[in-house]
DNA sequence: CTCTATCTTGAATGTTCATTCAAGATATCT
DNA sequence: AGATATCTTGAATGAACATTCAAGATAGAG
């Protein structure tokens, strides 16, 4: 007889940011109140505790990075252009420096995947879906002669996330702007080639 | 007129191996109270707090690091050959699948380096040594003509060292062997050619 | 307009945390 | 052996935490 005065998007990606920022330990309920304007009894409520959260902003930052995905790839240019499109985009957040654009996954895998299995699950799902999503890319790719017929293309796409696993952390350390696209920029040529 | 009764570097290593497992923030005094075997007022008398005994715990990994480094070019093999053994034992130490066996930097990297701008200095640092180190050897692999001479050392340094952050992240949801190894074989590939 | 199911609110709860400190123990020096 | 400086011990402390819940507010049904 009443719905909920929330957007559940906006909480869930508010939800996101604060726990990018801070990790998820190091985010206190009275932050993720801060930073949802929702009340501690909504988001327990809502989301059944702070856990639930993190797993409800898990599957829509799973939905959020697959429209995105797609957007790079919705037009007509080759695989492989699009491929740099997309790891230029990367760089592009690395140096930025903005906390709230970092890789949810890549930092609650590191903070928390050994200690909570289905949190570890979810998360190895969610970069799988991504693997095979750009071993699909490196197949066009192929098709369109960019590479040569005779690539492993999960081999490919394991390695290009690799190197996006890598140039994201390398960026905590050096966010200075040519480094990582010269960095990019032969990760895109040993992928290429 | 009283010595301390206990072993400062184990007792650095034991809180090292805590932090890795479970990070700082999750990491309590009785955690580490269990781990190092000290009462928490020795703890604190000895290292401040617990962020004193991050600081110290980086200090001693920094220093182990080091020597492991250093033994594991202490042979008259080429600089290359030694570098493939070098990211061997990374692959090895993913493959373990051993939070003790983590590396420490990247760990509190991604945790805390966002919010403590000391400690992410000190682990700037340190990985900016290693970094150098890693350039070096590639000087001397130029010199032995291992790789050609118009190679920049320290963007292969750089390419090497992000390969190995990568690496890390990409065990953490498939630490399968063959992916690893065959991932590995890449990065060397493309630093040598 | 009234009723009621549902949502919102924020103070209360009990737990766990980092940190402190005074009492007790002990190695070293004289 | 006695004195004392230093270390060890672990219970006490207060703050911060995640979570609960009862009271209040409000949207929508009748």
């Amino acid at each position: 007889m009443r719905n909920a005065e929330f957007d559940r998007e906006e909480v869930l990606r508010a939800a996101m940011k604060a726990f990018m920022h801070k990790g998820y330990a190091n985010t206190s309920m009275q932050d993720l109140k801060k930073a949802t304007g929702l009340h501690p009894g909504s988001i327990y409520c809502a989301f059944e505790n702070k856990r639930g959260l993190l797993l409800a902003a898990l599957e829509q930052y799973r939905l959020d990075r697959k429209t995105e995905f797609e957007q790079f790839f919705a037009n007509s240019q080759l695989a492989m252009a699009n491929l740099k499109s997309y790891l230029d985009n990367v760089v592009a957040e690395c140096i930025s420096c903005d906390s709230a654009q970092a890789c949810l996954l890549t930092k609650a895998l590191n903070e928390i995947a050994d200690q909570d299995s289905e949190i570890q699950q979810v998360i190895s799902n969610n970069l799988s879906v991504l693997q095979q999503a750009l071993a699909e890319k490196f197949e066009q790719a192929k098709a369109e002669k960019s590479i040569s017929a005779d690539k492993d293309c999960d081999h490919l796409a394991r390695y290009f996330l690799m190197g996006i696993y890598g140039l994201r952390t390398f960026a905590h350390t050096h966010p200075e702007a040519k480094v990582l696209e010269q960095l990019a920029e032969q990760l895109y040529h040993d992928v290429s080639q």
